[in-house]
DNA sequence: CTGTTAGCGCGTTCAA
DNA sequence: TTGAACGCGCTAACAG
């Protein structure tokens, strides 16, 4: 593959006044005319790699999210992929397939490779096992999920709010006993969710009853047996809220399997809306992320430290959530 | 951030020396733990740039599919990604938005980048636009299509035996009007799947009726429309044949907005089973392609391009379907 | 087994 | 404005 020297010699200037012309300088028109010439010729393409061992730049950030099977984390790759687009980066995939080693491993890869930043969605919130990738050579920038102890930018969802304004919601439709699919609360996404129920619980001067709360991995097919229990308690819920993609498509699915009627046997507000909701029938209330918006804004944050812009250093944007009105919560009029 | 040379003067050994230590090559004890003492005072992580400047590798290939949202690129990319973690590669990931233009774009900065390799699932068939990014320079591997023309490693199914398959089976079921949601015949999986039905009529000394063959865009959202004639002809068919997700995905929501109850009403065939197809009833009798496989037998061919091994250049190989029944195809047993 | 050194392709001085 | 020369961090070849 053609290098800048044998473009100078094609068009016997200097390597010098080639890497120029490159560059966006000035170069004398006629020499200008004979480098095109040569490059085209030559079929000559940059060597970024050459490039970035000089300026210490990759063009490249790196993200390590959960799955890449999970629509939530496609939808953020998306979002930053698409953000990415504008400032001519390209983007490195790794998945920690929901491993804690796995995550670490994709850390350290993409530091060896240089990359110029990175999007982390961190599997839990320990800290401590992910510390020491944070020096701060390469900026991070936390999504979907915070870290104990360590500041850092990040960009998140107003977690408690969110299931705050659910459960309220399922409370002015007459609903006190509200079962809640939680997230371990290792999970700060499972942490804070709980807290916006209990909270709502609490702001409308309802004991909560703690065998309404069942706590589940927040993975695929996770969480049916807990669901069966609930459903199955002898005082039985009337609403069932969800606080993930997950734990909504296990409600749904094991509701369908077992015959229940959403919406007339049981009351359920998800959370998360992707295509799969569309075809489920009764259509469903849920919870909606800005999930594309929260990628853009990742790389925005992840940009500006990359250029040496630390002015809001730790940023912490919380993006807010909206509820999304179906026909699977009933009204409960009291006797 | 460290480098070679730091930690060969803290180590006072030679460069040479941490290098081949780096490379797996053998060094004296002493050395040796010099050299990782060394390593961790420092906190050294090679500098994958400076590697690949002098080993002409990136250890990276690049990635292009029409969607990052679309289920059945998030299972190839989770194919290729697994398969990579074996050779320690990293992946970046690119999208072509379904666009001609930006496909180009992707692939020509994959070059730029230097990948070692790049597996691309083409958008259509039409290779002009794409025929001078196959120079020898780079290995290519194509995904799920094929392109005209040009003779390129590739891994397809076998789509024209699945959709024969699937239309045997519906009329060995004693479906003999069966509407096709059949992909436009630019694109290769299109014209081969609609070829698949055609021959299945033809073996059934079935005559065609070309009204049963709606031809749509294979994106999400699209086909509602021609589904909709489907359903509404005057001499409605008895059974639906779909030929991708999309399409499947439309049907089985068109059915469901219109109360028209599969496996009753209608028979219907789906492509590809995603969890989505877990949450609808009845089950969906679909063809279920070997996805993750793809991805990593894609990874396996450009693993050996890479590294020189050309014997059985160009390779195509074609991954066999199978059959997933379900409930959604009703038995006519003739007067 | 180790130290020394050239050079990968490029950007960037420094003189001219 | 341009050309020559150095160095980014690393590998590989050679001599020891």
């Amino acid at each position: 593959m053609a290098t800048i020297k044998d473009v100078s010699n094609v068009a016997k200037v200097s390597i010098g006044t080639v890497s120029r012309y490159l560059n966006g300088y000035y170069v004398k028109e006629v020499n200008r005319r004979k480098i095109e010439e040569a490059i085209k010729e030559l079929n000559f393409k940059i060597n970024m790699i050459a490039k970035g061992l000089k300026t210490n730049k990759t063009y490249t950030i790196g993200v390590v999210v959960p799955s890449v099977t999970d629509p939530f984390c496609n939808y953020l790759i998306e979002g930053i992929d698409s953000e990415l687009e504008n400032i001519n980066y390209s983007l490195i995939t790794c998945s920690s397939r929901n491993s804690v080693e796995l995550e670490k491993e994709k850390i350290k890869l993409l530091k060896n490779k240089r990359v110029d930043g990175i999007i982390i969605m961190p599997i839990n919130s320990d800290s401590t096992h992910i510390l020491k990738y944070f020096e701060k050579d390469i900026p991070i920038v936390l999504i979907d999920r915070l870290l104990t102890s360590i500041s850092s930018d990040a960009v998140v969802i107003e977690n408690t709010e969110a299931t705050y304004n659910a459960t309220k919601y399922l409370i002015k439709k007459g609903h006190t006993r509200i079962g809640i699919v939680s997230g371990h609360t290792n999970i700060y996404t499972g942490y804070k969710r709980l807290q916006g129920y209990l909270d709502a619980f609490q702001d409308s001067n309802l004991i909560v009853d703690n065998s309404l709360i069942k706590y589940v991995m927040y993975q695929k097919g996770e969480g049916l047996e807990e669901i069966k229990e609930l459903i199955n308690l002898k005082d039985k819920p009337t609403a069932i809220l969800a606080t993930n993609y997950e734990t909504t498509y296990s409600c749904i699915k094991y509701m369908l399997m077992n015959n229940i009627k959403i919406g007339k046997d049981i009351s359920f507000f998800g959370f998360d809306n992707f295509d799969i909701l569309d075809i489920v029938s009764p259509s469903i209330t849920t919870v909606v992320q800005p999930i594309i918006e929260i990628g853009k804004e990742s790389v925005k944050i992840l940009n500006r430290r990359i250029n040496g812009d630390y002015n809001d250093y730790p940023l912490i944007k919380k993006l807010k959530t909206k509820i999304l009105e179906g026909s699977s919560i009933k009204e409960i009029v009291s006797k």
